[in-house]
DNA sequence: TTTCAATTTGAACGAGCGTTCAAATTAGCG
DNA sequence: CGCTAATTTGAACGCTCGTTCAAATTGAAA
């Protein structure tokens, strides 16, 4: 079988190529299904609509880095250290970017989402509030003295830090 | 006079505040005129096109940093350290951003252009390449034993750690 | 005040957009 | 095989986009 990709998938993989590339108004559905060698109709049967669609390129591939995350953070459930947290969390990142080919897309695409508000609230909020919160809590514990804002706020700047390191 | 601003003025602000939050392609000129409070038409018969009035956004800012940046690169004309290179080249943007309004819309606007194929090229060459000669040339004299191409590429990572920065 | 160029106005243009839909095709199951 | 649901097709829909243009208005020089 020489094609084995469902539908979906060509689609899901070309829209990440293109969005990476030239940012989500600038892609019409149209060159998504060509590009995907698939119908124009195709994407709003599978996707609902451009917006869903774009959802899911995300989604795809966060779901995987997310679950990653977690693993490490709950290797060892107790006495973590700030450096082993930091380690949790951009360690998959780091491996991934370095597979290259989508993980590589997913890199700018992020990068993109990150600086505009259209997208960072609905995005950021979906995909990145569980595993901030398991990221908050570890480092909680292990700065028992720090407030809670600072560590709010490091985890942002350890987000924007991470994502262009690996947008580059 | 309570409002002395010109057309092109007004549109320029328009178009800074816009495209800064949402993007080049999710902003339509007819938003752009309608903040503005100026006819649709009038941003062609200015600027020509949406993609020159773009540029002339991003060029308006560019021109007093950069001007800044060459002032300051140039304040001795040698025997610059390695630190105050890069201070002369990060100094501007850091006091200009203190400053808020338009200045903000830009560093945004740059974090934008920055990971996008489509303006990188245009934008970037015509805004940073003047800067970068000097940048460039300042940084070989004060490592002398260092290769070329390390240097561009700091100057490359330079400009994005400066970039991710203030646009936060 | 007359004149002419610069600017503004309001409407229209063709093109491409995301989305929808009925009909055709395919695939899985009894 | 026959049947039903899932999927694909091809065309069309209304809408917004950037741009253009002739006419109206403004402003400055003679």
């Amino acid at each position: 079988m020489p094609n084995s990709k469902t539908t979906a998938e060509k689609i899901l993989d070309s829209a990440e190529a293109l969005f990476a590339d030239s940012g989500y108004d600038a892609v019409s559905v149209r060159a998504i299904t060509k590009r995907a060698g698939v119908e124009l109709a195709l994407v709003n049967y599978h996707f609902g609509s451009k917006q869903e669609l774009f959802f899911r390129v995300v989604e795809r591939r966060a779901a995987e880095i997310n679950a990653e995350r977690v693993r490490l953070l709950n290797e060892q459930s107790e006495s973590h250290s700030v450096e082993s947290i930091i380690d949790a969390f951009t360690r998959p990142f780091l491996e991934k970017s370095l597979l290259g080919g989508g993980w590589k897309s997913y890199a700018r695409l992020i990068a993109q989402v990150s600086n505009s508000p259209r997208w960072t609230k609905l995005v950021m909020s979906t995909q990145f509030d569980p595993i901030a919160q398991a990221f908050v809590d570890q480092m909680r514990s292990a700065l028992p003295g720090s407030k809670l804002e600072d560590i709010y706020w490091g985890f942002h700047f350890l987000l924007g830090a991470v994502t262009f390191t690996f947008a580059e």
